[in-house]
DNA sequence: GCGACCTTTGCAATCGATTGCAATACAATC
DNA sequence: GATTGTATTGCAATCGATTGCAAAGGTCGC
């Protein structure tokens, strides 16, 4: 074996900057040309070594790899993730009802998150959390949450049902959580909506209820799912939807409180609401409360999503269950296998009617 | 003038992928260099016109940066940082209790996580979502969260007060939501803890109640600075926190809604309660109800944060409201003028006593 | 007409990694 | 000992931008 290694040469002026702080007293390691420096080898021999390439002597490796954990190297990732041309990022956008300035503010949205977050960490993939507030094409797929991930995660489809198939068209891999829409071309994840309608309306049928509202916003496909199906709860009842019951409630909670109150004020008869959210229900219930009406007594209500507060309101709340936390890891799959080339078909999780005595019976 | 623009230059073999789906029929031009030999120009003339740069003439600067917008040319993003040494991107770590694996689940988390969006967008930065779970200083300091990222913003201190200092010590550009604590290095924003804890104890004093108690973990310095506002409060009363009184709850709601079970079950004589988060104060509400107890009635509860659930819950919350939002944006700026080796001084956000008729009084 | 000067442009190095290909050393074979 | 083969290693190009410096072209004054 030939001679190697002249340990801290000084062949090269030192890149990088000092030690910093008074963290470790170590010569600063900052590439791996200062590594192989170091080690007194080549940038490759040094590259493959600690990507364990089979190209490199066993011993070499070894040796290098000591020297690399000794000094405290860790590769430039940026470096790195630009020259493999990936960035190892996903981006995660909230669809909200409109171009509101409104921040997502409901609950579920920080489970999703969180539902996600494992998922990406799981697959060694970071969360680059979107700020969005674009409504074309044009601005979304120019826009850095597209063109710096490798995949975007949409968590709802708001209004934006056409944008989505755009992007899908022009070849983003994109996931969306919602519901399938007529005309639908991406790859979606979601729960069983209309089935989640269904048991909510057919819990309140069963309780003998019969003047059933509806509150949420039709034009998501996700609420217009559920509405059908407790459409088909009440068609299977023999009854059908009354046109004064079925109200355009927005998701954020401030105005929601304010439609409510108003549709309350005009005293219109129901025994129950179906509301597309819990935080939406639970703003219901305190505006029955306030008009002085009795929850169950006079009107039940149930909600959708099965946030972890719900089951400590008061009264506490019936509802939906979505398996919010294992939908995130199902995004993360589906965008990975998307982003692998690999084909996907979409996925329907299933939706549980939890039951709270107090509040929805 | 000299003859130039030989459009469509075929000199080089075609870089770049075929034009993709349908969206628009245009040559795909994937670098500068694409551009440059479209325009007829070098790759350094182009980079300077759309950079805006004084060496450029006028007339060239504007024929670039009309031939880029025409082929939709939007640079990489990834390479231009590499070059310039910069991510534009920020952490961001939910501190939690322990090194459980819970995740978030209180909206406050949200909210604040909303303020930070924004105020990062606004600076043109985005936001990278740490899945924190590390706990020593190797871990946090090598890792992605801090390698990859410009600086971090941590919500909350933890009980990781020490780790904090050295990634401080060790030049890391951080900023902490949180409360000072004995020897810290790390630069600080946070609200009036002592303040909030004084106006929820003197609050529920003028109501007449004499032994309050106080729910939360004494082991983040936020908890223990609410705590001292109690403390103090109750001695401006002549009074002294009773031990029993004093419990250690944990900011996990399911898991704080054992503990306060377990803890009602004992039957200490109270008749309020300070909790440190209003996601406590919803438990601990139910838990009364559940134990039979009324609500203001027997035990009046004031809760901290002021999260928007907090209004629609049934006793609504009396609270304590931290400037969340603000708060994010604050932070926001912390963080980037230590980026930009400014001088920066932590910063208090006032509090408020939010009270609402109903529960706490 | 020549040098000084300014404006505009291009050449080529650079950031820190990965990797195809060439080169070297050494062992095995004839 | 020449040849072939195999195991290691290094050279240099590459990813897509930015930028210091050199060079080209033009204007101006004398």
């Amino acid at each position: 074996m030939r001679m190697k290694k002249k340990h801290f040469a000084a062949g090269r002026p030192a890149s990088g900057k000092q030690p910093v702080g008074r963290g470790e007293p170590r010569l600063e390691v900052s590439s791996l040309q200062d590594l192989a420096d170091i080690v007194g080898v080549s940038r490759a021999t040094v590259s493959r070594a600690l990507n364990d390439s089979a190209l490199v002597n066993e011993r070499t490796k070894k040796e290098i790899q000591a020297l690399a954990r000794e000094h405290n190297y860790v590769a430039n990732k940026q470096a790195r993730d630009f020259r493999l041309k990936r960035t190892r990022m996903i981006s995660v956008v909230f669809m909200l009802d409109a171009d509101s300035d409104q921040h997502p503010s409901d609950p579920f949205f920080l489970e999703m998150l969180g539902g996600i977050a494992d998922g990406l960490a799981a697959r060694d993939y970071d969360l680059l959390l979107a700020h969005a507030r674009m409504s074309s094409m044009r601005d979304l797929g120019n826009s850095q949450i597209v063109r710096k991930a490798e995949g975007v995660i949409f968590v709802g489809q708001g209004e934006k049902h056409e944008v989505l198939n755009q992007l899908a068209d022009a070849g983003s891999p994109i996931v969306v959580w919602g519901e399938p829409a007529a005309d639908k071309r991406y790859l979606l994840v979601g729960g069983d909506n209309a089935g989640g309608g269904f048991s909510a309306a057919s819990h309140l049928l069963a309780q003998g209820r019969r003047r059933i509202a509806f509150f949420g916003n039709l034009r998501t496909p996700e609420n217009r799912a559920r509405f059908r199906g407790y459409e088909e709860a009440l068609a299977q009842a023999e009854l059908r939807p009354e046109e004064k019951l079925i109200v355009e409630v927005p998701s954020d909670m401030r105005c929601a409180q304010v439609v409510i109150e108003n549709f309350l004020n005009e005293k219109i008869n129901m025994d129950a609401i179906i509301c597309a959210s819990d935080v939406m229900a639970i703003a219901a219930i305190a505006a029955l409360k306030k008009s002085g009406l009795s929850v169950p007594g006079d009107i039940a209500v149930v909600g959708y999503d099965d946030i972890q507060i719900a089951s400590f309101c008061s009264p506490s709340l019936t509802t939906i269950r979505q398996s919010i936390h294992q939908a995130g890891g199902v995004l993360v799959e589906s965008v990975l296998a998307l982003i692998g080339g690999h084909q996907v078909a979409d996925t329907t999780l299933s939706s549980k009617l939890i039951i709270r005595e107090s509040c929805g019976a």
